[in-house]
Order: structure tokens, then sequence, then C-alpha cells
DNA sequence: TTACGTGCAAATCTTTTGCAAAGCA
DNA sequence: TGCTTTGCAAAAGATTTGCACGTAA
């Protein structure tokens, strides 16, 4: 795995303390699946003695959007989450009761799906999915 | 088709004018597919010479989605877009070359995903898919 | 050195809310 | 009449931005 200097650089950005930081909070992140708003990237890192501002991580955060390293999501209203860009695609699912995403892989949904867009003349390029969902309770 | 007040009077609301103004802008929408945000409905509402608040139009939007009669969608980031909820599912399919958008139904999926969500111990109760396609040129 | 990045705080945008007046049943 | 709804304006929450200073290359 390279290491967050080296990412940042062959995403063209100056490497900073922030940038490190933050790249390194959505890579631990990345590893449990879990997807952090600007507020979750900014406590975790100020309550581990980091110094950091609410507004930097911000900017750093679109910083990497555009740079492609980081995926904005708009699951609910109100706050965007990001996760790390990676390779391999997966869809999600959104709990409406408890806000949580869980991420999932169905390998025949986008088989089919390009064979549907065939049918109609038309070539997939990508799709977006995402499963909006309650959580059963045990009887 | 009901009547806007009769819509209202089964989803076990009061009827006052703005309910019926912003039931039947959304109403109109929905002819043509289109999504509105808050503001959309508050300036179509005050442009045509109606008198209501931008806060009463997030109010009453907020009963109609409780009351099931509308879907809030959050596609792009910052604000949530409102439609009203119908009985027919359909998925919605971009051209990027043309920008063109295709409606089109594909009733195995919901039952894919549906089984899906409940192997994992959750309901599925909404979801949402774009593909995006490009349009195949006939060689 | 020099353009780019950051801290700080104020600004912006969307959405919600408290309160008193007005309206439906 | 009694309880719900609305107007108005202020509040709240998320995100962006202007400016002066600091820093990577």
């Amino acid at each position: 795995m390279p290491s967050a200097s080296q990412e940042l650089r062959n995403a063209g950005l100056k490497v900073t303390a922030p940038r490190i930081k933050v790249f390194q909070i959505l890579a631990s992140a990345s590893i449990e699946n879990r997807h952090l708003s600007a507020e979750d990237v900014y406590r975790q890192l100020t309550s581990s003695g980091q110094d950091i501002t609410l507004g930097t991580v911000y900017r750093v955060l679109s910083q990497f959007e555009a740079a492609g390293l980081v995926l904005r999501r708009n699951f609910e209203s109100g706050r965007s989450l990001f996760e790390l860009a990676t390779e391999d695609r997966h869809e999600h699912m959104v709990c409406l009761a408890s806000g949580e995403v869980i991420e999932f892989t169905d390998p025949t949904i986008e088989v089919r799906q390009q064979e549907f867009a065939r049918q109609l003349g038309y070539e997939l390029i990508d799709y977006a999915l995402v499963l909006y969902v309650r959580k059963k309770e045990p009887l």
C-alpha cells in the first residue's frame, strides 16, 4: 500500500500535514467500510491531539474529491459522507431508522443492467444504486 | 383523478389553502416527471401571485412526506428534491452523450433487492437506481 | 522566493422552530 | 370553541469563503 504522501503526490497535490492526516483518517475508516462526515474527520483528528480546523477539513475533502481520491455521498439530506475511492464496485444500503450505511456487492446486478441497456440500444457506462431499508426487529 | 382536497383528507391532513397549493404544484410537476426543491415550489407559488411562506412550504412538504404523499430525494448535495409518490415504480437511464432521460421498469430488480435486503436482516423500503448509458451507433 | 495552503471568523445556504395570530372542523 | 396551521423572524446545522499569515517546493 502506497504511503499517504505518495498518494497525494500522485494526485498532483502538494504534501501538507493536514492533507496527510485527513487521508490517514479516511484510509483507516475505509478498512471498516465506514463513511465519515467532515465533522467526523475533524473530531477524530482533534480528539487525538492533532491541530486542524473544520474549515480546512472541508477544503481538503473537496480537493480530494476533485482529485478523484474521495467520493462524496449524499444519502441523507443535511450532510455529506466521504469515503476513499477504491477500484472495486459496491452498492450502498441506507438504514432509514439509524442512518447507518452498509456496503454490499451483487455481481449479478451489473450484468443484468448491462443486458438491459444493451437491449434498448445503449451501452452501460456506470450506474448508481442505493437501497433504503429498515432493520428488522427480531420478534 | 381525486382532487387535492380529497387526497389530503385521505391522508388524514386538514384541508388548508397552503396544502392544496403545494399539492397542485407537485401534481403538475409530476406530469413532466420533475423533481422540485422547496425553493422551487415556493417560487412557483409566489410568482403566480399566491401568498405563502418558504417556512410553510417546508412544513407542508415534511407533513406530506410523513403522510406518504411525497418522496424526498437527496440526489445532489445541499438540498432535497421532492416528488409526488405514485404507485408505479420506474428507473431512470441517463444518456451521457445526449443528456436524454429514458424511463424504464424492470420487475425483477425489486424482487432481487428485496431478497438481498432480507437476507441481511433488513426490510427494503425503497431504492434509487440510475443507469448512465451511451447510445450505440448502428454499425 | 513564490505560489499555494491554512487558521480564523464571518458569510451563505438550506432547513427547522418558537411564538402569536389566523383558520379549519 | 378548541386544536391545528401559518406568518414572521430568528435559530440551527452544514459548508464555503475572504483575508492575512505560514509553508512546501
